[in-house]
DNA sequence: TCATACCGGGG
DNA sequence: GTGTACGGTATGA
């Protein structure tokens, strides 16, 4: 009888309350459960195992079952430890294949070998965190002050900690002195997770380093070890062989807030950064008073005035320890799911990270044969639609999408890997969608801000999560085991038509087709139409489109700037602008520029063209009069040459940001650093430094007016140029007074250029 | 101008 | 023993 599916996504033991396993070779592992807020730790053994694809290179005596169906990977073995097994298959094929073999891992292609922890939980199926919530997690927060980035140069000269009860303090003192203190700190609290944001990528490999540098252990982990393991990962410090690590702490799941933002950006783009004081500022967890002191000068600023620094480093910890709840919820559910440690699913890509260990249990599960890797036979991965009907002003815009598009039709057309036998990834994929109605469903019932709220959206998004990279998971190349690049490229195909059709059935119920995108459209409807012509129209459409496949209606504007693919100005119905792509959102964007692009595109989707051309002119009224300030005509950029690499190439070529930072006086600087720079006036195009973060910048006003005017027009009112005609556009953004054969302004209307 | 490499973050 | 989810920008040909 097959396993129930749900076993497949759940697992099948319902030992509750685990929050953190470690295994070793030896089959010895280690669970740490929470029940009723107290910390049980268990000992355990498991065996071993590992699936090959052939049987003559194992030692006498090996227990062996053979898995059933056509897989390659048919033979699953247990031993008692898993090294002396490893070694002795790699001396069993050194011999068959007369050459040595250093490692099982260089059978790779006739081998499943999962670190022991994972083997330990896709032997028991059990999960982390059966019958627990997000907030009976016990998290403790840290944060390293250091002198500079660079461990081998710099020093740590605080530490903030914010314990599992919400209290903060400040580790100050001599640096091993400071780092025993975090030690003993950890130990006091004995968290289950540590969090930081960046934590892998900055605060653990440095105080990795500082802890080996001044021989003080670093006991972090429930195990006794006095460093920090290692393991590969995709993002991380780096090591000596080139490759990424992040560290590991035996017991305590280590967690990066920078991974949730990622994950979370991925999705929504909507992030002005992924910076912990951007994303704490843009989600409304930062407080009014947040204390801010820009990178380089945190340093300088404790020696003049440590409070504010300690001030600053606990409103750190603070935040990620909201960061990490109001982010966290999806790991942390994909943990009571997949048989991995959080912290591995906290970081992993859901595609290799998320599925290919649930197919590996389901298939183990069923007791059936797995197949290799397969190498790709050099079929193209093809992609999805874009097509622009047209650019220009349209009014009365309506936005219709299909809800997760990919997964929707890998269930309506069945399209599953071809090696997947068992069905697993589709059947994985329609109870996920099931559940994910329910965790919603379940989500709405319960009283906003609940406990169980939380849970059953932070479910939700686990769940979307993996659906939405079923589709990934198809077209990733060698990486899956189950990868089929020919299943991606039907998946698209149909992803096209299905976009087309829908395009099609529009236009012929009268609409004017906008722009259409992978899985959404914009049009603009006749006049004569309300919100109920509108939605009838997508709901006929929609009807048209094979079950599984749901074209919503996604929004209503009043007006629409279509100015290139994916580059385009939305004016809602409520007067909000939003504004899509580069062409109207770039970093380096100058803020006057901005400023001048929000207001004069609302003014132009409210029909207002003198009012296009009224702030065209104030702008540069204003940047003549150099009422515009410093900081809004600067930019931001990013250093990406040392002092002397620029000396050397400064008399071929003289660039705008470094002569800023010479001309403020600064030697030295790191690549990587980021700077506001702005042209000013005198030496043929000076320009200086403003520090970007730490309180009110410098406002000399000392810009170069015509180059800032030459911005105006030619990287801003530029994004116009669809909008009207040719003359029309000149007419609107003439410098000084009008020509003498334009026509009045106010005679000017905004036009619709159909592609051809 | 186009292709590709690499970064995103941390003090 | 990990990965090839994107989209920007900086670079070199």
């Amino acid at each position: 009888m097959p396993p129930h599916p749900d076993e497949w996504l759940w697992g099948w033991d319902p030992t509750p309350g685990i929050v953190s396993v470690w295994a070793e070779p030896s089959g010895h592992a280690t669970i740490w459960r929470r029940i009723a807020g107290e910390l049980v730790r268990e000992e355990a053994r498991f065996r071993p195992w590992l699936v090959l694809d052939r049987t003559d290179d194992l030692p006498a005596g090996a227990a062996v079952r053979e898995l059933t169906g056509e897989g390659a990977l048919r033979y699953l073995v247990r031993a008692d430890d898993l090294d002396a097994l490893t070694s002795a298959i790699t001396q069993a094929a050194s011999r068959r294949l007369a050459r040595r073999i250093g490692h099982i891992r260089e059978l790779e292609d006739g081998l499943v070998l999962l670190p022991p922890d994972e083997q330990y939980l896709v032997a028991t199926g059990r999960t982390y965190f059966r019958d627990l919530a997000f907030d009976d997690l016990r998290r403790l927060q840290f944060d390293l002050e250091t002198t500079g980035l660079d461990p081998l140069r710099d020093r740590i000269f605080l530490i903030a900690v914010r314990d599992p009860d919400g209290r903060t303090h400040v580790l100050e003192g001599d640096e091993a002195s400071i780092i025993a203190q975090l030690v003993a700190a950890v130990a006091a609290a004995d968290p289950d997770v540590i969090e930081n944001h960046n934590l892998h990528g900055f605060d653990l490999p440095f105080l990795d380093r500082r802890a080996r540098i001044l021989g003080v252990p670093l006991r972090l982990g429930r195990t006794g070890d006095t460093q920090l393991r290692q393991r590969g990962a995709r993002r991380g410090a780096a090591s000596q062989n080139g490759r990424k690590i992040r560290f590991v702490a035996p017991g305590r799941e280590l967690i990066d807030t920078l991974d949730a933002v990622l994950r979370h950006d991925f999705a929504t783009r909507e992030l002005p950064g992924h910076g912990l004081k951007a994303v704490a500022r843009h989600l409304g967890i930062a407080g009014a008073d947040r204390e801010l002191i820009a990178g380089a000068r945190v340093h300088d600023v404790y020696l003049a005035d440590p409070a504010r620094v300690r001030r600053y480093a606990i409103a750190d910890v603070e935040e990620v320890a909201g960061l990490a709840r109001m982010m966290g919820g999806a790991a942390f559910a994909l943990a009571k799911l997949a048989p991995r440690r959080y912290e591995r699913l906290a970081d992993a890509g859901a595609a290799t990270g998320v599925i290919d260990p649930l197919l590996v249990r389901a298939y183990l599960r069923s007791g059936a044969a797995l197949p290799a890797h397969q190498r790709g036979d050099g079929t193209q991965h093809s992609g999805a639609a874009l097509h622009l009907f047209a650019s220009g002003v349209a009014e009365r815009i309506v936005k219709a999408d299909v809800a997760s598009l990919y997964p929707s039709l890998m269930r309506a057309y069945r399209i599953g890997p071809a090696r997947d036998r068992l069905g697993a990834l589709l059947a994985l994929v329609d109870r996920l969608v099931e559940q994910r109605l329910a965790a919603k469903a379940a989500a709405r019932a319960a009283p906003a801000g609940s406990r169980e709220r939380y849970t059953h959206e932070a479910m939700s998004a686990a769940m979307k999560l993996v659906v939405n990279s079923a589709y990934g998971y198809l077209g990733a190349g060698e990486l899956t085991r189950f990868a089929d690049v020919h299943a991606a490229n039907e998946v698209t195909r149909h992803g096209r038509e299905l976009l087309d059709q829908m395009c099609r059935e529009l236009a012929a119920r009268g609409v004017t087709l906008l722009e259409a995108d992978t899985d959404g459209v914009y049009f603009a409807v006749p006049a004569s139409w309300d919100e109920r012509d509108e939605r009838r129209v997508v709901a006929e459409v929609a009807a048209l489109l094979p079950p599984l496949v749901q074209l919503e209606f996604e929004g209503r504007y009043a007006a629409m700037l279509s100015h290139e693919p994916k580059n385009y100005a939305l004016l809602g119905y409520d007067g909000k602008l939003a504004l899509r792509g580069v062409a109207f959102r770039s970093s380096r964007a100058e803020p006057f520029g901005e400023a001048f692009l929000r207001d004069a595109i609302a003014r132009l989707l409210a029909g207002d063209v003198i009012g296009v051309h009224a702030a065209y002119v104030a702008t540069i009224r204003a940047l003549r009069g150099r009422r515009i300030t410093t900081y809004d005509v600067s930019s931001r950029v990013r250093l990406t040459k040392l002092p002397g690499e620029y000396h050397e190439t400064r008399a071929a070529r003289r660039e705008l940001a470094y002569e800023a930072m010479l001309a403020a006086g600064r030697t030295t600087w790191a690549i990587g650093d980021r700077v506001r720079v702005y042209r000013a006036v005198g030496g043929g195009g000076l320009v200086r430094e403003i520090d970007d973060e730490a309180g009110e910048p410098e406002d000399p006003r000392d810009y170069d007016v015509d180059h800032y005017v030459r911005v105006l027009r030619d990287t801003f009112a530029a994004r116009f140029a669809s909008a009207f005609t040719p003359d029309d556009f000149a007419t609107i953004f003439e410098d000084n007074q009008l020509s003498l054969f334009s026509r009045p302004i106010a005679a000017i209307r905004p036009i619709l250029t159909i592609s051809p």
